[in-house]
Formats: C-alpha cells, sequence, structure tokens
DNA sequence: GCCAACGTTGGC
DNA sequence: GCCAACGTTGGC
C-alpha cells in the first residue's frame, strides 16, 4: 500500500464534507497540475491519504481511503486531467500543523515543505507512521 | 495584502 | 523554441 497527501482549501472542500461523503466516497477532482495528476495515476485501490487543509488551518486533519483509481476529470472540459475518488476513514484526534512538521527535521524531506504548491503528492510510510503518531491515532 | 514559486500563454 | 508577461497557489 502506498501514502498520499491531498491538499484542499476547506471552504472548497473539507474534511468534514468528505465525513458527511460517507462510505460511497467522493470524486477528487479539479485537479489541473500534471506533476499532481501523476500522482492521481499512480494511486491504487486501497492506498491512504492524509487529508490536508490548505491556506486556513494548514494542517492534515484526517484520513481518506482510495477508492476508484483514476478516471477521466468530468469537471475538465479538456479531457485531459483525471480523478479518483476517495472516502472517509477518520479524523487525527490532533490535527498535526504544518508548522510542527517543519520542525521535525525527520520530516524536512517533504514534498509539503518543499514544493509548497503540488496539490497531491507521495508520502513515505516512515513519515506516514511519525505524523500519525504526531496527531496521536 | 504581499510575494515567492511555479505554470501557462502568446508574441516574436 | 525562447522568454517576457501574466495568472495561480499557498505560506507568511
Amino acid at each position: 500500500m502506498n501514502y498520499w497527501l491531498l491538499k484542499s482549501e476547506p471552504n472548497v472542500w473539507s474534511i468534514y464534507q468528505q465525513e458527511d461523503a460517507g462510505a460511497s466516497g467522493a470524486p477528487w477532482d479539479g485537479v489541473r497540475n500534471h506533476q499532481a495528476a501523476k500522482n492521481l495515476k499512480l494511486m491504487k485501490k486501497g492506498d491512504q491519504c492524509f487529508f490536508y487543509h490548505s491556506n486556513i488551518g494548514k494542517e492534515i486533519v484526517g484520513i481518506v481511503k482510495v477508492t476508484k483509481e483514476a478516471y477521466q476529470d468530468k469537471t475538465d472540459a479538456s479531457g485531459k486531467f483525471v480523478a479518483v475518488n476517495v472516502r472517509f476513514l477518520k479524523k487525527l484526534k490532533r490535527p498535526v500543523s504544518l508548522e510542527k512538521i517543519k520542525k521535525n527535521k525527520q520530516l524536512s524531506h517533504l514534498l509539503l515543505i518543499k514544493q509548497s504548491r503540488l496539490s497531491v503528492m507521495p508520502i513515505d510510510s516512515k513519515s506516514w507512521k511519525i505524523i500519525n503518531n504526531m496527531g496521536k491515532i
């Protein structure tokens, strides 16, 4: 299983809306960046993703699970970009802020820090565990 | 509100 | 094909 991080502005799509979407899940669409799209295409059913609130909060708030692998994004008129479906899994007991991630030297290699504009990125399993611990899961 | 980083567009 | 101009993201 692989791990990922998905960014969303909570005033557009938040972990609460994701939770309300329930077990049937919801599309993760609207990605218009090729590097992010490449990562979406690499996702496999069952992979888990951190749910990060960008701009407002700037913290990892929960975990979602891939329920449908990459397919053509219906919101993209050009037909070039893909979406996946994810369903809510859980919230972190304690959200892990960007600030805390930056302070942890073991996490300094994360693209979240190095490439702040990327909205879909891989997370190595070691970092996944560290952040899970920070989130008190 | 500002701006750095980065992506895209369009003139040449 | 280059690159200046412009647009967007997202942290600060």
